[in-house]
DNA sequence: AATTTTAGTGAATCAGATTTATTAAGTCCA
DNA sequence: TGGACTTAATAAATCTGATTCACTAAAATT
């Protein structure tokens, strides 16, 4: 009744900026409520913005999340490089590698669960970025096995991408109830575990536990002194 | 303007036999278009039926997506027992394990994509009795590596959830490419160098390859007693 | 200062799940 | 054999939440 139309005013932002607290709030809502339950309303009352504002900047609420995904999945790969670098030899590498799997698990389970259900399993994920930035990610892991091969630390009979499925596929597993929200897990245990089971499955076995090779040698010169002094007796 | 009140007409089936006719629809509509994209009008239209009918016998589409994903992943575990009994060693009972997974994956793509992406990764999971399914179909794996550790086939010292995982974890990431619809997949090789390499990580080290331990002692004595009549010779 | 561009708004639209009021088919006796 | 009752079945109404749209106003440009 007081004043019959009010000019609304409002802030006016340049486009990334705004579209940076339009992303940080749908982390938030997204990290809290998971992608279904979460309501574009929210997101846009957390940015202090209006719902509609929100897809000046976003074709919909879908690639909202590819949004937020991409760039946490981005910074996760850049501290992944950097961990791996100086670290030497096949076994180090592959329990850094886990050991860095895990960690960025732990310190963001409700990205790592939407990454899980909403994003990697959609039909249209083979063709997103998404899908590109996570094979540079396993990638690395290949790289270290097959260096392990040519250095003939690792088998080189075995398939490579198995290695790698056994591995991601297996911490995916093995957290999983963890991101279901069942208390915490031993990183450490863990990576562990996992590194020396893998480990074991593909190492080059050892040619000569206990010395063996020597142990062979010695026998054949005897040997063969033997069937020599044989004939001479003969 | 012909009848005025046309008294419509419907025909009645009982309870359980409207309740299968409607999972079967559910089942093809969920298959074809995946969970979000399916409606109830579909299932309803499919199932000839109206929508108001569904909500007679299952309380919401998420209910309903259950009911189908229970069924199959029941008759699933049936078809897993059965051939399994009558398989003898712990190779090639694992062997049977992963091949057979695989094969439920290959038959029935669409229903897998359906449990991994909306059931199994949703909060309510871990009180479901899908989980309690799950549970039992991943035991079997469990119980035949623990009947290797009493065998003495398997090491006693790895950690058998770790196995399941990195057994169904790996099968999972590893037919990924295949539930988004790309092309086929090699069942029979996967099998094969999934199970040569759990068994490689978890079997007891052989001790003694073709009685090897006899063959070094009867040598070593041999070797002994030349080199001690050599000492008399000389 | 006029013009253009683009951030921003909020109400309208649209789609799809769920509810509700109502109808009619079968069933069970008196 | 025809009410009384139960419950399958319906169609329309409701509700929720994403997306669209017509419009406003702050900057930028001329």
């Amino acid at each position: 009744m007081s004043t019959e139309s009010a000019k609304r005013s409002f802030v006016r932002l340049p486009r990334e900026r705004r579209m940076r607290e339009i992303e940080a709030a749908a982390r938030e809502v997204f990290s809290q409520r998971g992608y279904d339950a979460a309501s574009m309303t929210d997101i846009a009352k957390l940015a202090g913005v209006s719902e509609g504002s929100i897809y000046k900047f976003y074709t919909n609420k879908r690639d909202l999340l590819l949004t937020v995904i991409r760039t946490w999945y981005q910074r996760m790969i850049d501290e992944f490089i950097e961990k791996l670098s100086g670290v030497e030899g096949t076994r180090a590498q592959l329990q850094t590698v886990i050991w860095q799997h895990l960690k960025s698990i732990k310190a963001n389970p409700d990205l790592c669960r939407l990454f899980y259900s909403e994003v990697r399993s959609a039909d249209d994920y083979y063709d997103s970025d998404l899908y590109r930035l996570n094979r540079d990610y396993t990638h690395v892991l290949m790289d270290i096995i097959q260096q392990g091969v040519a250095r003939g630390e690792i088998r080189a009979d075995i398939s490579v991408t198995l290695v790698r499925d056994m591995v991601f596929g297996g911490i995916e597993h093995r957290i999983s109830g963890f991101l279901l929200n069942r208390g915490s897990f031993d990183q450490q245990e863990i990576a562990d575990q996992l590194c020396d089971l893998v480990m074991a499955g593909i190492a080059t076995p050892v040619k000569s536990p206990n010395g063996l090779d020597g142990l062979v040698e010695r026998l054949e010169r005897v040997a063969d002194r033997l069937e020599s002094e044989e004939g001479k007796d003969g």
